[in-house]
DNA sequence: TTGTAGGCGTTATCAT
DNA sequence: ATGATAACGCCTACAA
């Protein structure tokens, strides 16, 4: 039924121009009369034309695709944590309004032969225009080959430096510090932290966060009260439990991740303690399940879809040629209060 | 520091052989000698040389790249459900180690001007090797097109016809029919259902699945034991609400996915009643927070990096020229038992 | 075994 | 305003 798509030169011939005619016909160019423009715009429609990408991008040096790298590296099954996905959504659709697709790598070797390639390598093969890490390991050497190229790349959550490179991501140590600060204000001083995978950014900075604000407060910085963990659920589980194993538990804590802070929820119901009576749990992140643990989870809201869409504006700025945009964009976050933390609904 | 991408052209003149040979040589055909492969491929891995994808998909005609179109229509926050990132991760994994890298369809109107793009367009314009439909609502007229086009398609979740399309799903009757037996086994007669977005198949099927089991039991099936969701937690929490407010309100209910399954347990908790006590709940999918909630959610598991591995190599082999496979792919489902259903972990 | 040359579908630079 | 024509980078007959 539907026939093979149809090429520039049938068109040419249908239409009765020359190739270049149709190619400035269809490309908006004003050098073309109105009738011949109508007649192949119209024929484009009829046969529903359109470009061959490869062909544009080969001879254009631009390709309107934007590559994007999702790890998370530790053995941890990629493409997994929620808070990517949300940020993947802001960054499609801000990026499918500006008119670049995205290609996700997928493949070590693609196409065939030519053996494993490496980040800089993919990159170039497709030709992308731009390229956004998420959840990358940016110490990896291939990785810093990558950023030391010509490629535009945009980290989230990740900090990266160099010319064509940008970041994006929230303001975690204020972040921590609000989450210490808020469960300071409900009464409690001894407060404890789990912290996500340290060799990340978001990480440390939340760290930091909590740090500077128990500091401030006056209270006490105990080494103990910083359990390790991953960003995931497990993590948050194990953290809690040694945290609770203490001499002087704490009575409230801050799990650098909602996946954590389940995992704390589930600990502490373990140990027969309730929350937020016997202890206090604030997350970070604020992912879709957030609201429906029990009790749902008081969070550090991250602007999800703003990441990526900052993602996306901030990399199309940088493949264009407009003026040079801040080094790295940081976006607010938000306290959201639930029950892990405030009263508890039932009781009166 | 790192020099613009090497051509063909570039290893032929550092090598002193023609473009040809080098082609031939980095392609490992045969006739070339081993001394000049050698030469060319150590030249090649030295100066980091990679084929460019669209020249190569020019005259190629493969582009090994598979796209990829996610959407949950109905207004819903696409690239939302954690369902199809769970089967993505497999999709991903499975296509990448046989060559393949995803594009994710962003752009209505991808590159400059040519207007909206449909999805056989944009799939053109890709000149994609395949397609892999993800919640796409496959009665869209839109979507009807491509599936009667030249183009390979798999829809994950959705029942599509066509000499070179394949789907791929759970077994989402007997899901529904399992999930049944198991409350009837607990001794539940009244045993009712929150339903997934009636247009789409599953949906259907659970729904059949159910009812066919509800006969089968002998037990009554009624019309006011069904409510109609959209797979989303609001619908499960509204639907629940209203069975509930039934004069003779089900001892169970069997939710047509995790989420809304999350959204009736709220919808119990609001109502002062207890899980399992009061009303038992199983719903569909496992995924990730599933076990998270408070009780953790007894639920059909569906295989879902086993789907997305699944609509991987239907695509693929529809690509080659493999024997064709099966018009339909179904994966078995999987009863997980938690604290929705079970006893009640504290209590003695 | 290797070189030459045509062509994949576009855009862009010339003339005309 | 339009038509040739040369790239773009690669693959693949066809010759040699």
């Amino acid at each position: 039924m539907t026939s093979a798509r149809p090429t520039i030169k049938e068109l040419a011939r249908l239409s009765g121009v020359s190739v270049g005619t149709v190619s400035r016909a269809l490309n908006g160019y004003t050098d073309v009369s109105a009738e011949t423009r109508e007649r192949v715009v119209r024929l484009a429609r009829e046969l529903d034309y359109t470009p061959a990408a490869a062909a544009r991008t080969l001879v254009t040096e631009r390709s309107h695709v934007i590559g994007l790298f999702l790890d998370t590296g530790e053995g941890h099954p990629d493409v997994q944590h929620p808070f990517f996905h949300e940020v993947l959504a802001g960054l499609k659709d801000m990026l499918g309004a500006a008119g670049f697709d995205l290609l996700l790598f997928a493949s070590e070797q693609p196409g065939n032969g030519y053996g494993p390639h490496s980040y800089l390598k993919r990159a170039r093969h497709h030709h992308v225009d731009g390229v956004v890490l998420m959840g990358t390991d940016a110490s990896d050497p291939e990785v810093e080959r990558l950023l030391r190229s010509e490629v535009a790349c945009v980290g989230v959550d990740m900090s990266i430096g160099g010319a064509n490179n940008r970041s994006v991501m929230s303001d975690n140590v204020a972040g921590g510090a609000l989450a210490v600060r808020h469960l300071a204000e409900l009464g409690h001083t001894r407060i404890a932290t789990i912290t996500g995978l340290i060799e990340t950014a978001p990480a440390r900075d939340r760290l930091r966060g909590y740090r500077e604000e128990i500091q401030r407060l006056g209270l006490a910085y105990r080494d103990d009260y910083v359990a390790y963990g991953d960003y995931y659920v497990d993590s948050g589980s194990a953290g809690m439990e040694a945290l609770l194993a203490l001499e002087e538990p704490p009575t409230a804590v801050f799990a650098a991740s909602d996946l954590m802070a389940a995992g704390a929820l589930g600990a502490i119901g373990r140990a027969q303690l309730r929350v937020p009576d016997d202890v206090a749990v604030v997350g970070f992140d604020d992912i879709g399940f957030a609201a429906l643990t029990e009790p749902p989870l008081t969070t550090m809201r991250q602007d999800k879809p703003g990441l990526g869409a900052a993602a996306g504006e901030v990399l199309v700025s940088l493949i264009g040629d407009e003026p040079d945009p801040q080094a790295a964009v940081t976006l607010p976050v938000e306290l959201v209060v639930r029950g892990s933390t405030a009263g508890h609904g039932e009781q009166p």
